[in-house]
DNA sequence: CGAGAGGTTGAATAAAGTCAACAAACGTGG
DNA sequence: CCACGTTTGTTGACTTTATTCAACCTCTCG
C-alpha cells in the first residue's frame, strides 16, 4: 500500500504505482525499476506552478489538498478546482508549452513529478501509460463540463450543495469518512470556485445548517442528509423556512428536513 | 487548399489536412495515401452523438456550426461550446468510453471521422499524431477553464462582451470578417451557453448596439469597437447613459463610446 | 397567408452582491 | 502562557443585478 519508497532522501513510484493512483487499470508486465518517478514535497501556501512558466512536468497528488487559480487582469483569483490525491496537475500547459494556471498548496503535499517529455517517450513503450494520459485528460475534461453546466445552470444553494457532496464522494473514494469532514479552503475559496461571494457561502452553509441538511462548525461539516444536498434545486423562501420552524418548535418537535424541503 | 477529394461518393482526408484543420505543425514525411479519414455530412439540426452512446470516434469540424450541449436531469439543455472549423467533438466520450455531451448541427456541417482505436494506433506510428491529441485536448481545456472563470467572475454586459469578441476572432481566424457576421445560434443558447436568460442577452446586445459597441439587425452582428467589447467589465447605469445621450442629442452630436464609457 | 419560432421590451420580483459591524480562531513574539 | 494583530467566518441592512412574467413584434417557411 505505502506508494513509493526512501531513495536518496527522497521518494520514489514506479508506474504501477502511479496508475493505481489513478486510478487507472494497468497491467503492466514488466515492473522494472527503470521506471521510477520522483516525488517532491511542497509545504502549505506554497506555488507548485505559476502562470505563464515554462511547462515541462505534469504532478500527481499523492498526498495532501491544493487548489489552482486563475488570475485576471487585475489580480483577482478565480479558484478552477481543488486537486487532491489521485489528481493530475499541470495538464493546461501541454498546449502552449506554459502553465496557464497556479496550483497553490492548500495544506502540506507530496506529490510525483512527471516529466512530460519522458513520458511520451514512455508512452509509445507501455502503451496503457499512453492510454492513462488520454483517460485522465478527458476525464478532466468531462469534471471541467459540469463544472461549467453548475455555473451556468444552479443557484448558489444548489451548487453549495453539490459542492458538498462532491467533495463528501472524493473523500469516501479516499478512504476517509464521507459524513464529517474538515473543509480545507477558506469561504472565500469556495465562492470564487462555485461564482459566488464569501458571504453567499457563509449564509447558504448557515442555512442549511438551520434546517438540518448538515452540521457547520467552521470547517467541519457533517453530512446529515446526503439524499436532500444531491438533489436540492432551490431552498423555501426564509420566511416559510421560519414558518416551519416555529410550527415545528410549538408543538415541541425539531423539523425534519424532509418537512421543510416538502414546502418547495 | 481543397481539404478531401472525392471518393466512392464520400470525400477522404489524409493526415497532413486533418493537422492543418487542427493548426498543429505536421512534419509528416509519407504522406501515405493508407492513412485517409473519412467524411461525413450531418444536416442542420441532426445530432451527430447524443449523452450515453458508446464512444468509438472523435470528430472534427471542416465546415458548418454546432452546438454541443448537456442535458440535466429534468431534460435542461445547458449549451457548452460552438464548434467550427477546426474544432474537435467527443473527446469526452475518451474516459468512461461513452459520450457525456450531445453534440447537434446549427448548419449543415461537413465533419472528419476519426475512429478512435485507429487514431491510438497511428499514434504509434506517428507521432506527430499522438502530439496533436495532447496538444487539442489541452487546448480545449484551457478553453474550458476561461469559460469557468468567465461564469465565475463577470457580470452578464462583460460575458455578452466576450463572447462576441471571441466569436470575431474565430470567425477572422476562419478567413472571415471579424467585423461583420451572422450568429449561428438563438438567443436562448447564447444564454445558456454564457448561464444567462436570452432576455438578459437580448437586452445586452441592445444595450450595446445603444451606445454604439455593436450594430444588431436579428443575428447579424456588426463589431464597432472591438477594443471597448474586449475590456468591458460594467456597462453605466442606464440612467446615466440616457441622461448621456440626451446631453449629447441637445448638442446635436452623436454620443461616441468612449464618452459613455468614461462614465463607468 | 397564417402558424410558430425567435426576438424585443417593460414592469415587477427575487436572488445574490455589497458594505459594515462584529466575533471567533490563529499564530507570533514577548 | 498571554496579549496582540491578523485572518477567517457570521450576520444584518441595503442595493444592485438579473430573472420572471407578459405583451407584442417580426421573420421564416410550409
Amino acid at each position: 500500500m505505502e506508494a513509493g519508497r526512501q531513495r536518496q532522501g527522497r521518494l520514489w513510484s514506479n508506474l504501477k504505482e502511479v496508475c493505481d493512483l489513478l486510478h487507472i487499470p494497468s497491467a503492466v508486465s514488466v515492473t522494472t525499476e527503470e521506471l521510477l518517478f520522483q516525488h517532491v514535497q511542497f509545504k502549505t501556501g506554497q506555488r507548485i506552478h505559476t502562470i505563464g512558466q515554462p511547462f515541462d512536468t505534469l504532478y500527481i497528488v499523492n498526498s495532501g489538498f491544493l487548489k489552482t487559480v486563475l488570475i485576471d487582469e487585475f489580480g483577482n483569483e478565480q479558484v478552477l478546482s481543488f486537486p487532491m490525491k489521485g489528481d493530475m496537475l499541470g495538464v493546461d500547459g501541454i498546449h502552449t508549452r506554459h502553465y496557464s494556471s497556479e496550483a497553490v498548496a492548500l495544506s502540506d503535499c507530496d506529490l510525483i513529478l512527471l516529466p512530460f517529455k519522458k513520458l511520451t517517450a514512455l508512452g509509445r513503450v507501455h502503451l496503457e501509460l499512453e492510454n492513462m494520459m488520454y483517460g485522465v485528460m478527458s476525464r478532466e475534461l468531462v469534471r471541467e463540463q459540469a463544472m461549467i453546466g453548475m455555473l451556468g445552470a444552479l443557484s448558489a444553494e444548489a451548487r453549495v450543495a453539490r459542492f458538498l457532496v462532491t467533495l463528501a464522494d472524493r473523500f469516501a473514494h479516499m478512504g476517509y469518512s464521507a459524513k464529517l469532514f474538515n473543509l480545507r479552503m477558506t469561504r472565500h475559496e469556495i465562492g470564487s470556485y462555485l461564482g459566488l461571494t464569501l458571504e453567499t457561502v457563509s449564509r447558504t452553509l448557515s442555512a442549511f445548517n438551520e434546517i438540518g441538511l448538515i452540521s457547520v462548525d467552521q470547517r467541519t461539516i457533517g453530512i446529515k442528509d446526503a439524499e436532500a444536498l444531491k438533489t436540492l434545486r432551490r431552498l423555501p423562501p426564509s420566511r416559510t423556512r421560519a414558518k416551519q420552524l416555529a410550527a415545528a418548535k410549538s408543538k415541541n418537535e425539531a423539523a425534519t428536513p424532509a418537512q421543510l424541503l416538502a414546502a418547495m
